[in-house]
This record gives structure tokens, C-alpha cells and sequence, in this order.
DNA sequence: GTAGGGTTAG
């Protein structure tokens, strides 16, 4: 990962916080009891003594208004509640209005008891409570959301055999389940038909969520075009709408654009950004790491009296974790507490994730333990953390037993939980084991995708089972899983390996006929497989094939090609591809530099090429751009955590 | 007199 020196990601943040907010002390976040209230009040008093403009100054007094209950079933916030009432509600005689039982199904699906609320709507059906239009859009919804939108359409027949006609409501919901659901096609087909025979007249909502649905998609210019369209048509864009495009333009990294549409819809619409906007352009910002561009917009949302969530804080935590600052997210989480809002499982997830990912895992697990502590209860993302975790340092029965844990605690491991445990599993060579947990995962209809089957794929290779890797790559046929780059690399990788080199190269001219284009990585690979064979011209004829296709050599391409030529004593071409690494600004890695130094020729390179070598030496601390992926460890060679640049030092003054 | 669909965090 890059390497940011410590200022640069949280200092612009804290210059914020700074001597506005009285940083609570770590242990009232990890404390071993829960909040108390008249604790949360007594912390509160403090930092009222300590900082007098913590009110005048802070969002906290703008806070939303709470919306009076519009339907009287809004105030059940319970679902046993709920359940009892419908019952009631059932045994009168003579029946409430539908109004009343729609009004009821509509408050169990804000709590998202979609299953729930679909079982009373059917329950409604039997004892012939009649349907209107608010009542079949409430159920579709449900529908959809669990993805289930066929379902939903099947809705709309039953309501049309009682004359209910869909509406815009209804039309839209079904286009959002479409969505949810990458129905990308008959979300087209729908839209195209509702405006041709103008079943519906579409509205800002139905808009949007077309454009929900481009983005999703990642047509981002259709999704702007049909922003100027609905403009055109009178249908006034809202902040939502705007939002979904700034969002997915941040999350495709295209953030200049995303600040342009933000600055037409501030100047030129004068529509009031959300606390959702700012959001999605701080986390965009910051995942390129523009920290003050994101700082600034923090500042600014403060000045404009847009009071950051546990959402805003939660995208900073997240982000100050991914760069390997987890003491800087703690403080920042002290100051969220300070500011009344408390972190959920997300942002303590991010947190165990970042300690996870510096293999600190007695902290993850202390931090673990204290969410638990406060109440929260750990989620799927939560355990796959810390499995990754356990799995990195090889801790695999510490991982299978967190991994069975999920499914004590009433969840069920996803993809990603399943995914991490077999890489874990194949890691420490344990292939029977990671079989069975495969055939378990299908069996509990957890269906494997691309990052699963790379798993599997490098897993069987690394544990030199490569016939059953090209069996499995078989058995997944010609879907787009198997039309992936990366499993063709990882198998041509594993080939190369294990000595089958006629398969790799197969593989490699396979990649064509597939329609796949060659990367760095393909080529790297073949070269470091031909140079292991001894085939010296071949991988000479590939490395030169780079430039003239398009692809050109990376430092890794240099490096093990580098590697493949001391190890057959081709020593023609060293300097020149020495010479070419300076100009590229590539780096020498440390098994490169040290198969160089030890081989004999070195005692004939002169000044000048030990000059340039010292160059192509990363400096410690500096970033090390050049990957040590496929350093070969048939070399032996191991250069452990000698300062690079030292080593070669040393190797001057001998 | 009564209610409904679209946006952000791992």
C-alpha cells in the first residue's frame, strides 16, 4: 500500500477538531462497561466547562426535527406490537378499512419485516380484506426488496383482477427491484414501455432511480443525459437526484466530475446539498487521497450548518484504518462519542478492520469484545475481518472457531466469510478441509463468485494440485467467472510452477480466442515460466512482444526477467534493461538486487553501472513501487529485513 | 380524513 507520511491523512481533520472538542480518553470507548446515561451526561457537563463554544459552535443544535407521526401505526416500533394489532384488527367485526390494514403493513415494512409483512398481506388475501393501490405497491416493495421482484409483478396481476391499476408508485418500485436484482434489460424494456404507452407519466422518483439503475450499471453519461432530459420535460431534479450521480461518479474515482455536478446543483439549481452529498464526496476524496480537498469539505458542511452523521464519521474512520492510521480513527471515534453520535457496527467494523490488516489482532479482538460490550452485536462483516485477520498470521483455529461462531449467533457466513476461511484453509495446506467447507458453502446455497474461485484456483496451484485447479477452471465453464484475467494469470502462474509449461502456454494463447486481453501481469508470468525452463529466447521474444501490443514491461516484468537471465548467466542484455528500469523510475526488489550482487559478474560492473544501481535501490521509507510478487523461492534467497539500500552499501565498500 | 416508490458507510 502506499505509504502517506503520518500528517498528511488525519492531521487536516484534527486541525478541525482542535480546540473545539474535548478528545474523550480512550477508555470511555473501550471502558469494559457499557454507557451509562448519567455517565454520557456527566461527559457532556465536562466538555461544556472545557470548551464554551462546543454549543454555540457545534451541529448539535441542528439536529432534524423529528416529523410528527403521519399514520397512527407509525408509533409501533415493535413487530410483536404489530402482530398483536393485526390480530385485533382481524377479529373485529365488522373489518377496519384497508386503509387501516395497508397502514399497518406499511409500518412492519419500515422495520423491514419484509417476509412479515408479505405473510399479513396474505393473511389479508384470505380473509378477503380488499386491496387498493397503496396496498399492492407496499407488498411489491416487500417483494423487491427481497429480491423477489417477479413476484411483485405477479402482485400487480392479482391487483388487476380486482381493479387496481398500477401506478407510478407501483411502476416505480417495480423498476427498483429490476435494479436491485441487475435486471438491466427489462429495467430498459419497463422504463422504454411506461413512457411509449404512457402507462405512467415518469416523476422525479421514477427518474431517479433510472438513474440509480445507469449508475449502477456504470454508464454514468447516460445517467447525466437522462438528468438533462427530465429537465427538459419539466420534471424538476431534487438532491436525491443529484446525489446518486455524485455518489457513483465519487465511487468511480471521477471525482472532479462528481464536484462539477455539485457545483451546478448548488449555483445553478439552488438546491441545498444534504449531509448524504457531503458524504459521498469525502469518501470519494479521500479514497484517492485528497485528504485536504476532503478536510475542506468537512469544513464546509460544518459552516454550513449540515451536521456530519455516524455516517460522515464512519467514512473517516474507515478511511484513516485503510491507510494504516487505526490510533487516529480511536481518536477521531472519541470525538464522534463527544459529539452524541455513537459508532454502530460499521464504524467498529472498520476499526477491527484495521487492526485486522496490521495483524494486530489482540486489538482487533479487544475492540471486538467492547462493541459487544456496548450492546452492538457484530455482523457477517465483522467476523470476515477478523478471519482474514487470524488467517494472514496463519491463527486457523482461532479462525475456525470465529467462523462457526457466526453461525451460533444466528447468521450465516456469506461469500465473503466462506472465502476468506478457504484461502485461510488452503494457506496452511489444509486442501481436505477447504473441500469440504466448499461443498458446504454450496450447500447452504451461498453461491461462490470470481474472488472465490480465485481463491480455490491459486489454492490448489500453491498447493501444487494443478490438475485439479484445471479441472475445477473446467467445471466453471465459459461464464463470465471464467472470463476473468486474473484466474488465467493465477492458473498460467500455478502451470509455470509446477513445471507444466505447455499448459501455461496454452493458457496464454487460449486468452485471445476468448476475447481476453493480455495484462502486465500474463506476461510477466510466461516470462518468469519460460526463464525457469531455461527458455531464454522465448521470454526474450514475449518481453519485446510487450511494447509493440500495447502492454509495456512493469518493474515487476524487469525484475523477474532479471532474475531469469542471472539464472541461466545471460549477461548481454543486464545493463541495457538496468539502463531502461532508471528511465522508467522502476525499482529493483530486494531478491533481484541480491541475486545480482552475488552473481560474479557484479565484480566486473564499474562505477558508473554501480551508480545506476544504487539509483534503481529504493531508499528506505520511500514508497517501493516494484512488487515482490513471483520472487521465485527455488533462489533461496532471502534478504529478510535488511535495509535495501544498506545491503547494497555494504556491497560497495567490500 | 386517512398511507406508498428513489440517495451515503463495511
Amino acid at each position: 500500500m502506499m505509504k502517506i507520511p503520518n500528517d498528511a491523512v488525519a492531521k487536516p481533520f484534527f486541525q478541525i477538531f482542535k480546540g473545539t472538542f474535548f478528545i474523550a480518553p480512550a477508555s470511555l470507548l473501550f471502558s469494559r462497561t457499557p454507557f451509562s446515561f448519567s455517565e454520557l451526561s456527566s461527559r457532556i457537563h465536562l466538555s461544556q466547562r472545557f470548551l464554551p463554544q462546543f454549543h454555540s459552535n457545534s451541529a448539535l443544535n441542528h439536529e432534524p426535527q423529528f416529523d410528527r407521526p403521519r399514520s397512527i401505526f407509525e408509533k409501533i416500533t415493535k413487530l410483536d406490537d404489530a402482530l398483536k394489532l393485526f390480530d385485533e384488527m382481524t377479529q373485529r367485526q365488522p373489518l377496519p378499512s384497508v386503509v387501516k390494514f395497508t397502514q399497518l403493513l406499511q409500518a412492519v415494512t419500515m422495520m423491514k419485516h419484509y417476509s412479515c409483512s408479505i405473510h399479513l398481506f396474505k393473511q389479508m388475501a384470505a380473509i378477503s380484506v380488499p386491496v387498493n393501490e397503496y396496498t399492492t405497491a407496499t407488498v411489491i416493495k416487500c417483494y423487491c426488496q427481497l429480491y423477489h421482484t417477479s413476484e411483485g409483478f405477479a402482485i400487480v396481476a392479482y391487483g388487476l383482477k380486482r381493479g387496481v391499476l398500477p401506478d407510478v408508485w407501483t411502476f416505480g418500485t417495480l423498476l427498483n427491484g429490476l435494479i436491485l436484482e441487475d435486471r438491466i434489460l427489462e429495467v430498459e424494456r419497463l422504463f422504454k414501455k411506461l413512457v411509449k404507452e404512457e402507462l405512467c407519466e415518469p416523476n422525479v422518483v421514477m427518474y431517479s432511480t433510472m438513474i440509480k439503475g445507469l449508475c449502477k450499471f456504470g454508464n454514468n453519461d447516460t445517467a447525466i443525459a437522462l438528468l438533462r432530459l427530465m429537465n427538459e420535460k419539466g420534471c424538476k431534479p431534487t438532491v436525491v437526484t443529484y446525489n446518486t450521480i455524485i455518489d457513483s461518479l465519487s465511487k468511480d474515482q471521477m471525482i472532479d466530475d462528481a464536484l462539477k455536478l455539485f457545483k451546478e446543483m448548488v449555483f445553478h439549481k439552488g438546491i441545498l446539498p444534504s449531509v448524504v452529498t457531503y458524504n459521498s464526496l469525502i469518501r470519494g476524496l479521500c479514497n484517492i487521497g485528497r485528504w485536504d480537498d476532503a478536510s475542506k469539505m468537512f469544513k464546509e458542511m460544518e459552516d454550513k450548518k449540515i451536521s456530519p452523521n455516524v455516517i460522515t464519521f464512519s467514512i473517516l474512520v474507515d478511511a484513516f484504518c485503510k491507510e494504516g492510521k487505526v490510533e487516529d480513527a480511536e481518536v477521531l471515534m472519541n470525538i464522534m462519542v463527544e459529539r452524541g453520535k455513537d459508532p454502530d457496527v460499521v464504524t467498529y467494523s472498520s476499526l477491527i478492520d484495521g487492526y485486522c490488516l496490521r495483524g494486530e489482532m489482540k486489538k482487533a479482538r479487544e475492540v471486538f469484545d467492547s462493541m459487544r460490550i456496548r450492546g452492538l452485536v457484530p455482523n457477517v462483516v465483522t467476523y470476515s475481518s477478523l478471519l482474514n485477520g487470524y488467517c494472514k498470521e496463519l491463527k486457523i483455529d482461532e479462525a475456525l472457531y470465529l467462523f462457526r461462531e457466526i453461525t451460533e449467533k444466528g447468521m450465516k457466513p456469506d461469500v465473503v466469510a466462506y472465502s476468506t476461511m478457504l484461502q485461510g484453509l488452503f494457506r496452511v495446506g489444509r486442501c481436505e478441509a477447504a473441500r469440504k467447507l466448499f461443498n458446504e458453502m454450496r450447500a447452504h446455497n451461498q453461491i461462490p463468485n470470481a474472488c472465490t474461485y480465485r481463491i480455490i484456483l491459486e489454492g490448489l496451484c500453491n498447493n501444487h494440485l494443478m490438475e485439479e485447479a484445471i479441472s475445477m477452471f473446467s467445471l466453471m465453464g465459459d461464464n463470465k467467472l471464467n472470463l476473468d484475467i486474473v484466474v488465467y494469470n493465477i492458473l498460467m502462474d500455478g502451470a509455470c510452477k509446477s513445471g507444466k509449461l505447455d499448459i501455461a502456454r496454452d493458457l496464454f494463447n487460449d486468452l485471445s480466442v476468448k476475447g481476453l486481453q493480455h495484462d502486465v501481469r500474463s506476461y510477466t508470468v510466461m516470462i518468469c515460466g519460460f526463464c525457469r525452463e531455461g527458455l531464454v529466447r522465448e521470454a526474450t521474444e514475449l518481453f519485446l512482444q510487450m511494447d509493440e501490443r500495447g502492454c509495456p514491461p512493469n518493474s515487476a516484468t524487469y525484475n523477474v526477467f532479471l532474475q531469469g537471465l542471472l539464472k541461466n548467466k545471460q549477461h548481454d542484455t543486464i545493463e541495457m534493461l538496468l539502463q531502461e528500469m532508471g528511465g522508467h523510475g522502476f525499482s529493483l526488489d530486494a531478491s533481484t538486487l541480491a541475486l545480482l550482487l552475488v552473481n560474479p559478474i557484479a565484480r566486473s560492473f564499474d562505477a558508473r553501472l554501480l551508480k545506476l544501481i544504487g539509483k534503481l535501490v529504493p531508499k528506505e521509507g520511500a514508497d517501493a513501487p516494484c512488487s515482490t510478487w513471483l520472487v521465485a523461492s527455488e533462489y533461496n534467497i532471502n534478504v529478510g529485513k535488511v535495509n535495501r539500500s544498506k545491503l547494497f552499501d555494504d556491497y560497495c565498500e567490500a
